[in-house]
DNA sequence: CCTTGACTTCAAGCTTACTTGAACTTGTAG
DNA sequence: CTACAAGTTCAAGTAAGCTTGAAGTCAAGG
């Protein structure tokens, strides 16, 4: 098995499709080397990078977000154990945060059963930017601010 | 106070910018009578649609699939305490499920600092795909698949 | 040699959810 | 009456994250 990987092996073994894999090397968040004809060879750890992308984009991140990360990798290889540990603290507040959220969208669905409405007129679950205006407008009590503080 | 909200009013009740109103009208997820002078006038129970929008938004929803829900509801204006107790199951599968996957991801950042990778060729974290072939390419495990069942 | 599949680049297209701008009309305060 | 804010339509733009198509090159098998 070559050190070397073509896009197409690359594709396959990382699951992201070889389109994709062209658009991140453009973004500069993987790189390749060049065989003589000119097709791109992927060395292996470029996998455990491609690994990284897809494990950050569903924690939230934006390719932009990722690149910026990316950036601050020892060796600008792959995440060594002390690069992850720095960033299991940074996404691990996110994704509680996110849980939280989700954790109060399901509150809403049962409250709101109890107080029958999800009116904007009388339910405080759905009408915090209208009665509680403090905050600016919008449903900000679903969205993450605590309820009324006023 | 009018029955009926001129569009900046509705905006301003329900957070939700009046180009983004008129987008919804144009979607169909909400309806307006007209003044006179071809002037939007919304009844009070748009708001609490768009209130129902915002927050099926949150849980995730496309606006597609909130049109969908939109038109199963009882009267077609605003969602009653039957509706909202259907639509309370279905959303709090969704939401578990994407809390489920949340959770797996912030264990994959501290089993990855156990086995101190986030490597495709050794972690069966980072690599499910190309060790556990079985279910498609990708790093299945953080995603939604069960782990190795092969 | 010929075919087929994999690869290349570059530009353009797609989807979602809106926003922005142009050009124009209404409504309201003074 | 005059401003000026607020409303109207329609087309086009924006952002992210890719995909698709065109046109051409390269590699491997028979």
């Amino acid at each position: 098995m070559a050190d070397l990987l073509t896009i197409g092996e690359t594709a396959r073994r990382s699951g992201v499709a070889a389109s994709a894999l062209r658009y991140y090397e453009q973004l500069g968040l993987i790189a390749s080397e060049r065989a003589g004809s000119g097709h791109r060879r992927f060395a292996r750890p470029v996998l455990r990078r491609i690994a990284f992308i897809v494990y950050a984009q569903h924690v939230g991140l934006t390719l932009e977000e990722i690149g910026v990360e990316l950036g601050k990798l020892a060796g600008n290889q792959a995440p060594t154990r002390r690069d992850w540990s720095r960033l299991s603290k940074q996404w691990s507040v996110r994704i509680d945060e996110r849980i939280a959220e989700l954790e109060r969208l399901k509150i809403g669905l049962t409250e709101c059963i109890g107080c029958g409405c999800l009116s904007l007129d009388r339910c405080r679950l759905a009408n915090p930017g209208d009665r509680a205006a403090a905050g600016g407008p919008g449903p900000r009590y679903w969205i993450g601010d605590a309820p009324a503080r006023g």
